[in-house]
DNA sequence: TTATATTTTCAATAAGTTTTGAAAATTCAG
DNA sequence: CTGAATTTTCAAAACTTATTGAAAATATAA
């Protein structure tokens, strides 16, 4: 296998990966094309590697950028845009993990936390049932917020590793 | 609010997280509807609360049981069948995490190791920077995937309220 | 300022995914 | 067995999401 293939491979993967869970494949693929790529690109060499129009280019780029997995290069002299990944891979999960909590998790924590307050008999043993699995998946949902936001503010990698001890 | 309302609200809520994060909408409602059921609900009643075809809610149920979230109940003299989930949220998040390790991460994992058999230059500083980069990302998945491991195999609740200790 | 390169927007369309519903298969009580 | 109840399947339809491409907006060099 050589480079280039090595390189379709993997954008390929990172797009199949994103697409299960949730993210755009495109925008999965730029990112890939861009961790992998040894110096930035402009929006032409993407829409040229990955065979997509200059829409779709310019939207990925930009959510990719809201994310701030990606960082717009200025070259000076030059009219285009350039594009870099963050490669840091500790760095880019946790970046990722961050949005996630904000947009998905928080909102659902939100929801949670409004359900058990709800009237009728609080014997009833119905309502109870009900009250105790949604504290429970409440509770839950927050223990893992808090160790998302220990994690996210453990900005250096070496944290990771020394964490990883306690699982063998 | 009410049982009812607040019910609706939780199986609303729980679809909407689930689409977010690949999980096919309806798959997640009647999972959060049998979360919070009291009692286990046949075929039927599935259909009727949520208002979906039999297809939709067998196909559904069918995939539930393939990921061990919810399991069949069979009611002596009756001919229908009743379903119940697992309520222990740790529980069912093992299972959520173990199943998508197994489908989706491990493949990933896999292709990763194939990428970085790459012909050429081993000096090429465009194929020494593309190497690094990948491997990186599969040293990181390894690990992720060790502590998945761990924690899945760690099946006793306990473990979490100790774990957590770790993080304040 | 002006002309041109570049980026952004968005309505139309394409592609992908989910749902339906009716027919086929299966199950089981009598 | 038989036949009614129940579950399963799957092609077609509905719905959702992603992509295109050209026009509008913006930025910049001269």
């Amino acid at each position: 296998m050589d480079l280039k293939e090595a390189k379709q491979q993997f954008i390929q993967s990172w797009g199949v990966l994103g697409s299960q869970w949730g993210i755009n494949r495109t925008m999965a693929q730029v990112h890939a094309l861009l961790l992998v790529a040894s110096q930035p690109l402009s929006t032409d060499e993407i829409m040229e590697q990955l065979s997509i129009s200059r829409g779709n280019a310019n939207m990925n780029i930009r959510e990719l950028m809201s994310w701030e997995l990606v960082q717009k290069v200025i070259v000076p002299g030059d009219r285009k845009e350039y594009f870099c990944a963050e490669k840091d891979i500790w760095k880019v999960s946790m970046r990722i993990m961050y949005e996630r909590k904000k947009r998905e998790l928080d909102p659902m924590v939100k929801v949670l936390s409004t359900i058990n307050h709800l009237e009728g008999d609080k014997k009833d043993p119905e309502i109870k049932a009900f009250t105790e699995t949604v504290e429970n998946i409440r509770k839950f949902a927050g223990q893992a917020d808090k160790m998302m936001d220990t994690m996210i503010k453990a900005e250096e990698n070496w944290f990771w590793g020394s964490f990883l001890k306690l699982f063998k």
